[in-house]
DNA sequence: TAGGTTTACGACTGTGAGTCGATAACTAGT
DNA sequence: ACTAGTTATCGACTCACAGTCGTAAACCTA
């Protein structure tokens, strides 16, 4: 049975960790310090256990990264499976998308840095795309779900909440109409703080927080829906 | 070096494959002649060969239960890997949906058949809910996507399309509605020609087709859009 | 020719998003 | 204190589009 080396590829869990931080959309990533892409920038993850599951397993190798109760959302994007993906040997990937809400400034390890992704480094493997991908699926889920509680932190106000999905999606966005839009779909409700205005002065900004942080599909924006 | 048998998992690919049939969405099965769950009916499939990606294996597995180029759509679904899924060894799945446009009916193997998705016998394994995911993700991008293109044949009258809808989403719709949409977005074209009424008689109805069967996000009609 | 059936299409309604402008509530400078 | 500047909030208007209804068109059978 020495032979029994099976033909199965290696698996590995990959994750793509965003957060709004400074105003702008950014994915953690790590310098790798071996070959193949000896310095180069590279999605965490690791190979998949024996015995865990895929979303075990990305828990597991992003804690060496960053504390992983920092988390607010996770979920499968994709599964890369490009036989030449790795330079060496196969490797069949399964990536995450993780999101971290704003405000926190998790410790991460030396090797370890958050880029905007608007403007990054040269990365390894495939995982540009994978980058990418992730900003896609936030993009998209922002609009027709409520995945904006995971880049929020518990409190905010309406102009800080709009500097978050302007960060994510990339463009403006009207302060009035996110604020009736989110209200009327009864996602958010004031806490009844306000904060402090700054040094050029202002009307002091009311405190909202999301009702229920439960992420559900808001599927009230079916185009097609069903009569009556 | 003789312990060097990775502990990797092997490797599968599935296929959900989909169709309207006799007005109602339907999935491709096949009956294991084999324990485990012998007897009981699964999803077309078979392990990641060494050299392919994850696509062209459910394309090769396919071909063995219908003739692939029937293929109006392919995706990927969900990559499943809980270690218990399989009762005897480690196997994790990459899930894909497939669909198969109305009104043909491709040759299969006695041991495969057509089965109502809201009417299926005992699944091996964790396929019922794969299945389950399978017809959530089309209901889903039936409405914000032109996904609907895979699932109609070459040439459609609007009632023909409003039960290929009914159908899918399970739930009526109207046809003015319907038909307003599709032109609105201009995604639907008259071909000038008309299909005669039936015995009952009737207006003999236009028969339309889809403008461009590339399959794309209509994204006009993301909520949070940007501003001008 | 009358009655039934199916399709096609215009008109009306309702909802929610985009925009604009007015007002509220604060700071800083004179 | 008063004024100017700044930021937040809110109401009013517009627009686009989905949902509904009613009517006309085009066919059948008896």
């Amino acid at each position: 049975m020495a032979k029994s080396t099976t033909h199965t590829p290696e698996h590995e869990a990959l994750a793509v960790v965003l957060q709004v931080r400074k105003g702008e959309l950014q994915v953690l990533l790590w310098k790798r310090a071996r070959a193949p892409f000896e310095g180069a920038w590279a999605l965490p993850g690791g190979v998949l256990g024996a015995r865990e599951t895929l979303e075990a397993s990305i828990q597991r190798h992003l804690a060496a990264k960053v504390d992983v109760r920092e988390l607010s959302h996770l979920e499968q994007l994709e599964t890369l499976s490009e036989p030449r993906r790795h330079p060496e040997r196969r490797l069949v990937a399964t990536a995450y998308l993780g999101l971290v809400p704003a405000g926190i400034d998790p410790k991460v390890p030396s090797d370890t840095a958050w880029h905007p992704v608007d403007d990054l480094p040269d990365l390894a493997f495939d995982h540009l795309a994978v980058v990418l991908a992730g900003r896609e699926r936030l993009r998209a889920k922002l609009s027709y779900t409520n995945i904006g509680f995971a880049l929020a932190p518990p409190a905010f106000t309406i102009a800080e909440l709009r500097g978050l999905y302007r960060a994510a999606l990339g463009h403006d966005l009207s302060a009035t109409n996110l604020q009736r839009v989110l209200v009327r779909r009864a996602l958010l409700e004031p806490t009844g703080d306000q904060r402090p205005p700054g040094r050029a002065g202002g009307r002091p900004a009311a405190v909202y927080r999301f009702r229920n942080r439960s992420l559900a599909v808001t599927d009230q924006f079916a185009v097609l829906r069903p009569p009556g």
